[in-house]
RNA sequence: UGGGGCGUCGCCAAGCGGUAAGGCACAGGGUUUUGAUCCCUGCAUGCGCAGGUUCGAAUCCUGCCGCCCCAGCCA
């Protein structure tokens, strides 16, 4: 079947490279890239861009995305989070195809074009150290000072820079610099530097080739030039680079150059999305590890349970603007909620399990009783459930007195066991503390399929077969943090003091129902009444099956009782 | 306080001089063997504030106010 593949709504990024083609602007291309730097892994602000940069190749015709890892700066970078980084774009079912680039594949050039700036004057071999850049640099509001080195001939710099490429200075002892204007009202035009020396580390890719890198403001309009990008798409903070990615651009050979143009990033709440805070989590056990369910890295999701349609939906719905936003935790919810509810099966688990006994129900006979798998598909088919004398229910599904609104079992009460009979409660069995152990009941033959005669049944509840359940492991997760914008919060030391300290249960003894005993890794269900749950990718095994809440159904009994009943 | 940005409903966000889209959330109601889903209904006389231009302003002009970013040899 040929899908309608589905557009992105339209942003002012889609509005400026429509009148770009209109304008007949270059050539009628459109070729965006997204260029992560692999120090750590994708999270969900990744995801916004490249639903972005990816998303506008997609629509455009003729549009190619590339994937760049922006790797100049070996320290922090390794092959593991290469790695990552691609699984997660494709996962998220974006394609490269053959333009995966590395801005370290391009050092012989960049050095090439370094060169090119020295022998123009525009760059110098600086000698000041780190602080004395600093102190020279001046501040906001005070112009800077001109380095002494700053006009050394064109081959002194020469010279001094091959050196330092030749390995001769030690780190720090100098560096690369451009020649632009120390007085200028923006910092990054204060003579930014151009290339750093970095000795004794391995870069991923080049090795031990290098021991000079060159900066961020140096490489990127460079590697954008030398892909044919044409919209080079970047967050707000690097509004203020603009002017340097011009004036690279400007002073070198190259005859591309692509318009960069910034939006907002993603703030979520209840989360944390900087990669340094991400890091110390994973660092410092506060989570067990990038892929961990509640974090909101692409790979902590995916463990939880979303689907990359849901986040391709969420990046959709929230937009591209350039006004700085903090979105609320329901809208990735409502992504994930309305994807699962027409594409998980639905099953029946027991999280916190109550037995009943149903006294008018044979010792060991086993009736199998048809289910769908869902409400509305028929085309998902149905399976087998397996009632019993002894069966399940969920505790929070029974109370000795009914609260006001109550509809599910009371004693002395009846309610519908989902897909199967209507039970009434007879008695109830406590231990010696008080605590409830048992429910003895009796169901209505008559009610399979259909409602009772005379009396109105409300209540719905699920069950598991006690005999024939199969136990498993259930991890509910919350919130990380329970402050909305935990690394903003000026009162407290660390972001660390708004972790919650509930964002995980686990139930090692919840029951769910035979037919998912097979149930394989990273599939997703509707426990209905609960939730949507996936198979841990990572735990769980056949013998001992492992579930992940990705998220509540919404919860009207939830609200009703809150606010008093 | 220099420079660069941004302010439309609780949150996100359309709007581009012709009289405030949509989504999420929220509140009511209906259907329902999931308190789910689904379906109705409601939800900004007002667009940071104040002036001005115009027959007409969220959209144009002026002046205020508020918030964000920038002083890495990080990206």
């Amino acid at each position: 079947m040929n899908e309608q593949e589905k557009r992105s709504p339209g942003n002012f990024i889609r509005q400026i490279i429509d009148q770009d083609l209109l304008e007949g602007k270059n050539a009628g291309r459109v070729h965006t890239r997204f260029p992560p730097e692999p120090n750590g892994y994708l999270h969900i602000g990744h995801a916004k861009s490249i639903c972005l940069n990816f998303g506008i190749a997609r629509d455009y015709a003729g549009g190619l995305c590339n994937l760049r890892f922006d790797d100049t700066n070996p320290h922090k970078e390794n092959v593991e989070y290469v790695e990552a980084i691609m699984d997660d774009v494709r996962w998220l079912g974006f394609d490269w195809g053959d333009r995966l680039f590395y801005a370290s594949h391009y050092f012989e050039r960049l050095h090439d074009f370094a060169v090119e700036l020295i022998k123009a004057g525009m760059a110098y071999v600086c000698d000041l150290d780190a602080e004395e850049v600093r102190a020279y640099r001046g501040t906001l509001t005070e112009p800077g000072k001109e380095s002494p080195y700053r006009s050394r001939t064109v081959e002194e710099n020469l010279d001094l820079f091959g050196r330092m490429r030749a390995g001769e200075f030690e780190d720090g002892a100098r560096v690369l610099r451009a020649r632009i204007d120390m007085a200028s009202p923006n910092m990054n035009m204060r003579d930014p530097t151009l290339y750093r020396i970095r000795h004794g580390v391995v870069h991923h890719q080049t090795g031990e080739a290098w021991c000079i890198y060159p900066m961020y403001d140096f490489t990127h309009p460079i590697s954008d030039a030398l892909e044919g990008i044409t919209h080079s798409l970047c967050t707000l903070e690097f509004e203020d680079h603009r002017p340097l990615y011009d004036w690279v651009l400007d002073n070198i050979s190259i005859d591309c150059h692509p318009q960069q143009i910034e939006f907002s990033r993603l703030n979520l709440q209840y989360t944390v999305m900087s990669k340094r805070k991400l890091t110390q989590l994973v660092d410092d056990g506060y989570v067990s590890d990038w892929d961990d369910p509640r974090m909101p890295t692409i790979a902590g999701l995916r463990r939880r349970g979303y689907t990359p349609e849901s986040i391709v939906e969420f990046c959709d719905r929230i937009g591209i603007t350039k006004a700085d936003n903090s979105v609320e935790m329901g809208i990735l919810e409502a992504c994930i909620r309305e994807d699962l509810d027409s594409t998980a099966p639905r099953a029946m688990a027991v999280l916190h399990p109550l037995k009943v006994v149903i006294k008018n129900f044979p010792e060991g006979e086993l009736e199998e009783l048809d289910a769908p798998n869902h409400p509305k598909d028929e085309a998902m088919g149905k399976r087998k459930l397996l009632f019993t004398r002894e069966i399940y229910i969920d505790q929070a599904d029974f109370r000795e007195e009914a609260p006001r609104k109550y509809k599910r079992l009371v004693s002395g009460g009846e309610v519908r066991l989902r897909n199967a009979y209507v039970i009434r409660c007879d008695r109830v069995i406590k231990d010696a503390a008080g605590e409830i152990i048992e429910l003895h009941c009796s169901y209505d033959p008559a009610t399979l399929g259909a409602n009772p005669e005379g009396r109105k049944v409300k209540g719905v509840v699920h069950w598991v077969s006690a005999s024939h359940g199969v136990r498993a492991e259930v991890r509910l997760y919350d919130r990380l943090f329970r402050h909305p914008a935990p690394d903003q919060d000026k009162s407290v030391a660390s972001f660390l003091e708004h972790l919650n300290p509930d964002c995980l249960h686990t139930l090692s003894h919840a029951m769910v129902e035979p037919s998912l005993a097979d149930a394989v890794p990273g599939a997703r269900f509707q426990f209905e009444r609960e939730g949507y749950f996936c198979v841990d990718s990572k735990e769980s095994s056949p013998d001992r099956l492992v579930f992940n809440r990705t998220v509540t159904l919404r919860d009207s009994w939830a609200r009703i009782e809150r606010q008093g009943g």
